[in-house]
Parts: structure tokens; sequence; C-alpha cells
DNA sequence: AGCACGCCGACT
DNA sequence: GTCGGCGTGCTC
């Protein structure tokens, strides 16, 4: 009897699935989750299966032609995820299973092109540079072409010469790229009695081969089982010529041996030892210990939010909980943002669980990366730590899944489809798995708070002080020469110290003292001592959307649109406002209307702007910036924070990136040039945005004994987000937040999707656009979706992105995604849950 | 994605 | 009258 197959076809834009047929020599060799080379039209491609069937859909299958790999590639609990976030996320299933693959294994398919003709007129030029390539080098692949002709549209010349006859065409689908690696073996291969007494006659006497063979010998003798030929070199001064003499002789065995690219191989660990948790960690785990407890008995769990100020001691959570974890003999996760932001976590992780972490960043090779993701298939790695790409590693036994910084938009992938969270599929995965989900962060978003108030999520909370172990306060302080340790002794083996004092300075009251400076009296004040003193400061510029930030320069007042409540947008081509949220337009007006003030226009600073008024009223001092103009070529961020860190600069002035989790012992100083900027774009998460930013930043001050100061520079004094900032006030940050979401329905409220088309001709945008808009209509009249609103079409924030123009409808509802599934969206980048409206 | 089918403007 | 533009639909 035949066997039908279910295959999801690895080509990122098909949706759907397919059936085959198993040919009688694979049969009984394939599974679920296996990997499998099928026909598909006229191309070979790479699928997945995902289960047996009985009956074909389809009159006539085409039969599977071969196995990639010998073992699935994907665990059932994968698969199941890839279709939740295929229905969650309105993606093609293949693009979601493409995420749990290892690029390399995966091997899309491409076209071979030869030549049929040794000469042709009437060439066009691109197609007479295609011709004597492919005469130079034969046959090629449309990837090679792409490599031989740069920016040229080859693919639409090579149609009219594969039409006339002269040149053919073949699918072709290159093997996996990657391969497991192997090091040749040695191993005796006799009693080491017969081997002692060959000892004398493995050469003519006193050659200097037979005391190479003879050291190789007594070598193996020592050594059981088999050992890479290059230490049997080092060890004997042998090569693989008297190797190949011992093994003729039947005295030695060659073999080859599996080896793993351990991207940590070359590192040196120190095994780290789990510290005594202070009273509060303590409290904290007893909770999570009891809920990996009841995971551990077969009960569904909920998610857990830590919410804890950096330097309140998370990751200690998180170590223990992996521990406990590992003891039940199953495996964890840990998501980071930003590897290279966050090194001392991932330290911390290698070094208390040593050879059992794998490590997943941008850098590895391909090899690499086939590697670890073949070491956590096999079972033998334990834990993995990475960015949100760490999620899809197949294990099979998954215990916990830790979301670091569980607030980062880092996890959000936005290109290249599927667009998802990856904290929201943490949250799915580990549901499925019946595994923890532990979220943490500094300043969690008020959707994960919301969560917490309805009772879905677990709320657990670290006080707010910044912990340091006793060891570590005493270095710093002879470091840095502070005479009044700002750190108290906690417990046996803690200090703590509570977060730094922020001072909120009124930019309104300095404009009327006559202070026309970016810099207000108190900052200038604290920089001066900062310099004197031999410290360092930070300042800070939230630089998104300065450039169309309106707003009164004597009462504060930002102009907003009356039914989005969304700051609007100055354009300065019009001369308007606009509602990027809505479309409405207004003109700008010339005074104020709260104060009446004519001093009403836009905001333009940029960290550029800041350094050289740094360097005109501090001369002497030595400034760096870090931002996106800075960090672009590798390895910037590295070079600035080292240089910095090493106190060659006394001022760092940076935009978002500072926020980041970095421990700078000197600085002493945080400086928020403008603290409103982030308030005025017009997008529901701003406020949300501007208090987390804020809080991280302010975070950067006083991580050492040396203690620290912020001052935040505003318009805005009385605004809600800076009081709260300002005041390390959580809770009325949320609550007002909340209220905030719910009045004008935004999330968690309501959940939206949004729609964005791009092209570089405006009009053909525009006009796509309105189409949409228009069935849109229609879709919602036909399903009677009352509840669901449209909101657009309008221009994106950025209407314009490098040549490319970007307009967008957002629709909002209980469940908008579900007016879209199984419509053609064609060539519409569609995100559901998106993390901004820019 | 690739490829075929199909329907309208500019060329031998 | 054909060649070729790209819109639409399908691939088991």
């Amino acid at each position: 009897m035949t066997t039908f197959l279910e295959i999801a076809v690895n080509v990122p834009q098909v949706t759907g699935v397919f059936h085959y047929h198993l040919p009688h020599e694979l049969e009984g060799s394939l599974d679920v989750g296996h990997l499998v080379v099928v026909p598909f039209g006229k191309q070979t491609v790479q699928g997945v299966v995902l289960r047996f069937i009985a009956h074909p859909e389809v009159a006539k299958t085409r039969p599977v032609i071969d196995l990639v790999d010998p073992d699935a590639v994907l665990t059932y609990e994968q698969l199941e995820l890839a279709r939740y976030m295929s229905n969650e996320y309105l993606a093609p299933l293949a693009s979601c299973i493409g995420l749990m693959l290892p690029a390399g294994l995966m091997q899309q398919s491409d076209v071979l092109y030869s030549l049929q003709a040794e000469e042709a007129d009437d060439l066009t030029d691109t197609q007479a540079r295609l011709w004597s390539l492919l005469k130079r080098r034969g046959s090629l692949r449309g990837a090679q072409i792409d490599h031989g002709l740069r920016h040229v549209n080859w693919r639409a010349s090579v149609r009219s010469l594969v039409r006339r006859g002269l040149v053919t065409t073949q699918s072709v689908l290159p093997p996996p790229k990657v391969r497991p690696k192997l090091v040749r073996t040695a191993q005796l291969a006799c009693p080491p009695e017969t081997a002692l007494e060959s000892l004398p006659d493995l050469g003519r006497h006193g050659t200097k081969a037979l005391a190479r063979r003879g050291a190789m010998l007594r070598f193996l003798i020592r050594e059981p089982g088999p050992v890479d030929v290059t230490w049997v070199y080092a060890e004997s001064g042998g090569n693989l010529a008297d190797l190949r003499y011992l093994n003729e002789r039947g005295l030695v065995l060659l073999g080859e041996s599996e080896i793993w690219r351990d991207p940590l191989g070359q590192v040196e660990v120190l095994p780290d030892e789990a510290p005594a948790l202070t009273k509060d960690q303590r409290s904290v785990w007893l909770e999570v210990q009891s809920i990996l407890r009841e995971s551990q008995a077969g009960g569904g769990v909920q998610p857990v939010l830590i919410h804890g100020v950096t330097g309140s001691g998370k990751t200690e959570i998180y170590l223990t909980a992996v521990q406990e974890v590992l003891g039940m003999g199953k495996q964890a996760i840990i998501l980071v943002p930003e590897i290279s932001l966050t090194p001392q976590t991932v330290h911390r992780f290698v070094s208390r669980f040593p050879g059992r972490v794998g490590l997943i960043h941008s850098g590895l090779s391909p090899g690499e990366r086939y590697d670890t993701w073949r070491r956590a298939r096999s079972g033998a790695l334990s834990v993995v730590v990475g960015p949100r790409s760490a999620l899809f590693v197949p294990f099979s036994r998954l215990g916990i899944i830790v979301v670091d910084e569980s607030h980062d938009d880092s996890y959000y992938q936005s290109e290249p489809q599927p667009h998802y969270h990856a904290r929201q599929v943490g949250v799915a995965y580990a549901h499925l798995c019946g595994a923890v989900c532990l979220l943490g962060s500094a300043t969690p978003d008020v959707t994960s708070i919301y969560r917490c108030q309805r009772k879905e999520w677990r709320y657990l909370k670290l006080p707010s002080r910044i912990l340091a172990h006793r060891k570590v306060v005493q270095s710093q302080i002879s470091r840095t020469g502070a005479t009044e340790p700002r750190f108290r002794p906690l417990e046996a083996q803690a200090d703590a110290a509570d977060l730094p004092p922020v001072t909120v300075v009124d930019m309104r009251a300095e404009l009327q003292a006559g202070n026309r400076s970016i810099f207000s009296r108190a900052l200038q004040v604290s920089l001066e001592r900062t310099l004197d003193q031999n410290q360092q400061a930070i300042l800070f510029l939230n630089r998104r959307g300065t450039a169309t930030y309106i707003f009164c320069r004597d009462c504060g007042h930002t102009l907003k649109c009356p039914r989005c409540d969304l700051p609007l947008t100055y354009h300065n081509a019009r001369n308007e406002l606009l509602c990027h949220y809505c479309g409405y337009q207004r003109n700008l007006p010339d005074v104020c209307p709260a104060c009446g003030s004519r001093r009403i226009r836009h905001y333009g600073t940029g960290t550029q702007r800041v350094e050289s008024e740094l360097q005109k009223l501090f001369p002497q001092a030595r400034t760096i910036r870090w931002d996106h103009e800075t960090t672009r070529k590798k390895g910037a961020h590295q070079i600035i924070l080292s240089h910095f860190a090493a106190h060659r600069a006394d001022v760092l002035v940076g935009t978002q990136m500072l926020a980041k989790g970095l421990d700078l012992p000197f600085v002493t100083l945080v400086g928020v040039v403008l603290a409103d900027v982030g308030l005025s774009l017009p997008d529901y998460r701003a406020n949300e945005r501007t208090f987390q930013v804020l809080t991280q930043v302010a975070g950067r001050a006083g991580r050492s004994p040396l203690g620290g100061e912020v001052v935040l520079q505003t318009f805005q004094p009385e605004h809600y987000v800076i009081q709260a900032a300002s005041g390390h006030a959580y809770k009325a940050f949320f609550q007002q937040e909340l209220k905030y979401r719910q009045k004008l329905a935004y999330p968690p409220y309501t959940r939206l999707v949004r729609l964005e088309y791009r092209n570089t001709d405006r009009t053909r945008v525009q006009e796509t656009t309105q189409k949409m808009a228009a069935r849109i209509k229609n879709w919602l009249v036909s399903g009677e979706r009352r509840a669901t609103r449209m909101i657009g079409p309008v221009p994106c924030f950025f209407e314009r992105l490098a040549g490319v123009y970007r307009w967008q409808i957002v629709l909002s509802g209980p469940d908008p995604a579900s007016l879209l599934r199984d419509r053609p969206l064609g060539d519409w980048k569609v995100e559901v849950d998106p993390i901004n409206l820019l």
C-alpha cells in the first residue's frame, strides 16, 4: 500500500500544504518532521513532512525524491508551534518552519543555465554580458550569475534567450552547505602485548622512522579508544605516513570521528558557584520553584513576570531556576535582547553550567550554527542562550524559557516574514511544551502588567535597589577611590544601594530666566562638578522624532489630534500638521492655542549639536558620540564602550543604545537633554517607550560606590511620564497609562493589525492602499464586524524610507486578524500586534 | 519563488 | 499582424 504524506514545501512565499507519495525505496525511512526533497512544479525544493494521510486530496500525487537528513529536523512541539505562528501571524507555514531550520541545511531551489550554441547575434548589452559569462565559466546557477553580474537585472534578459533556445534552464536544489565535521582518529588494533612485541620491528634499525613509529605505538598503548590523529602526531613526532604504515601492519586502526564546532570551545570558563540568595531573592525564588514543580507535575502553568530594576538580582533567579530545571532532566532556553550588549548575562550562564551551554549569535559560522543546532537536537546541550532565534532550537525536553529584559523591542521580528514577537511566541511555546515561561524586566510594558492584573500571568517583584556582591563593592571602592561608600551591607555577602536621585529641570523657566543654551543651569553645574572630580557623565538624547516635534517653548503645550490624542507631526513642505494614525490635518498655528505665545515651533537637536555645545562650555572635556552614525561599522560598539569604560573620555553623548544594560562604574551623572522628545511620536506606545527609556537611562548612573545623580530636562515637567520616571513611580505610571489605553481603545484593550504597502511610485502606493481600504470595508460590512474599526489609509510616519514610499491601514478590534485570514494579501506587509505604528 | 496564461500597447 | 510588458493564479 502506498504511503501518502502532507508536506509543507520550503518556499517561504508559498502558503498551503501539498500531498505526495512515498516511493518504495524510501518506505519506512520517513517520519513526521523529516526534511525531504520533492518536485514542485518545474522546481525541485525542500519540504517538511507534516503528517501521514490516508487519502490525498488530489488525484495524482508526485513522489518524494529524497531525504536530506536521516533524523527528524523538527520536534512534534516545533511543528505545533509553527502551525500556531502561521495562524496567529497570518504568515505562510513554510516561513515559520524556516525559522527552525539552520541556514546551510535548508536550501532554496535554483535554476541552472546552460548555453546551447557557440555564437549568437542580436544580443542586448545585458544579454551579451551574460553570454560571455556563461561562455567563460560554463553552466551556472542563478546565485552564481548574481555574483558575476552584480546589480544587473539579467533575469529579465535571460527569458528571451531561453525562448530562442539559445539557453536552457534546469531546476536544481543545491545540497546542504553544512556537513558534520570529521577528524581522522587512530586506535590500537591489537592486544598491547602484540604491539610491544612488534616495537623493534617497525622499520630499519636505527632510523628515525623506527623511533617515530615506536613512539606512536607506545602512545596508543597508553590511550585506549580512538584518538584524534593531530594529538598522536604531537605526542610522537610522527605523521600520516607512519600511521598508514602501522595500519598496513594491522597494528593500528584508522577511523573518522565527528567533532562539534563549538563557538565556546576556545573560551576558558571558570566554573562559578551559586552565591547565597538574599532574603528578597529567596522569597521570589520560592514562588518560582513552586511553579516549576507544578509544571513538573504536569499542570499547565502561567507565565511568570519578574519585575526588578537592573542590578536587583533577576539573573540569579534565572540561574537558580535553570539549575532546578536541569535537575529535573529538562532543558532551558534563555532569550537575551542582543548578545553583544549583554556579555555579562551570557557569561554567567556559561560559567554556571560549564559544558552544557550553547550560544547563538549573529557571528556564528554556518558550521557552528549547524552544530549547535545538532547538539541541541541530540540532547548534548541542556541550555541555549541567544537572541529571539534561540527560541527555535530543537529541544525535546524543554522545561523553561527565560526571556530577559522582556520589554525589549528586539524580540520583535519586523523583517522578514513571519512578523512575530518572541515574547508572545515564547509564552505560547512554553504552554505547548508544559514548560514554564519566566519573563524578566526592569521596565515591563503595560501589556505585561495588564496580563498580571488579569491574573493571566503571575507577577513577582524584586525591591527597587541595586545589589552587589561585597567583594565587587570593595574592589570598586579601591579602584574609584570613593570616600563615602553609598552601598550599605544588606546581608552576609551582599551590599545594596538605593536608586539615584532624579532632578527635573523645567526648561520653560530656563528660557524665561534668559538661558537659551540646550543645557540648563543645573545640568551645567553638575557637569562641572563631575568633570572636576574626574568622574564621567552620560548625555542622553532621545533622537527619534526630534525633527518633527512641535511644541510651545513658553508653556510646553504640544498639539494633538482631537480624535486619536496622538501628537501631530509637522510637515515642512506643506507647512501643516498631520495625524499619522487617522489622517487628520490642520495648519500650523501662529500662536500657541494654550497660552497665546508665538514661540511655537519645532525642535531640532542631534547628538552632534549636543557635543559641540558641550565643547563650547567645557573645552577641556573629552567627549565621544555613540549613535547610529558612529556605530555603523562592525565592532564599533565595543570600541566606543571600552574606550569610555577605560576612562579615555569624560562624557558620552548618545541615543537609545545608552539605555541598554551597560555597566559603567565611573558614571556619576546622567543628563537627559530633552526628556519629552519621545512623547512626540505619533504612536500609542510613545508614552510607554519614553518612560522605559528614561527609567533605564537613569539606571546608568550610580551603579558604583561613587553614587550618582540624574538631571532630566523637560518642557512638560507636569506630564505623568516625566513625573513617574523621575520618581521611580512604576505603579502610578501603569495605572495612568492603562486608563489612557482603555479610553482610546488601544492595546491591551484591543488588538491591532497593521497593513503596509510600499513602492517607489508614490501614486501607485496611494491608489493600491485606497483600493485595499475599499475591499476591507466590504469585508467588514459583509462579515458584520461591528467591533472592528479600520483606521486610515494614511502615509506612514516615516513616509519615505530609502526612496520607497509607505502607506498603511490599521485594523483595531477584538480579533482583527481573523478578518484577513485566508484572504489574498499579495505583497502587503501584514503585522499582527505590531510594536509600533510608525 | 518560478512559471504559465492572458490581456493590452509599440514594433518589423 | 507579432513581441513583450506585468497582473493573476497555481504548484501536490
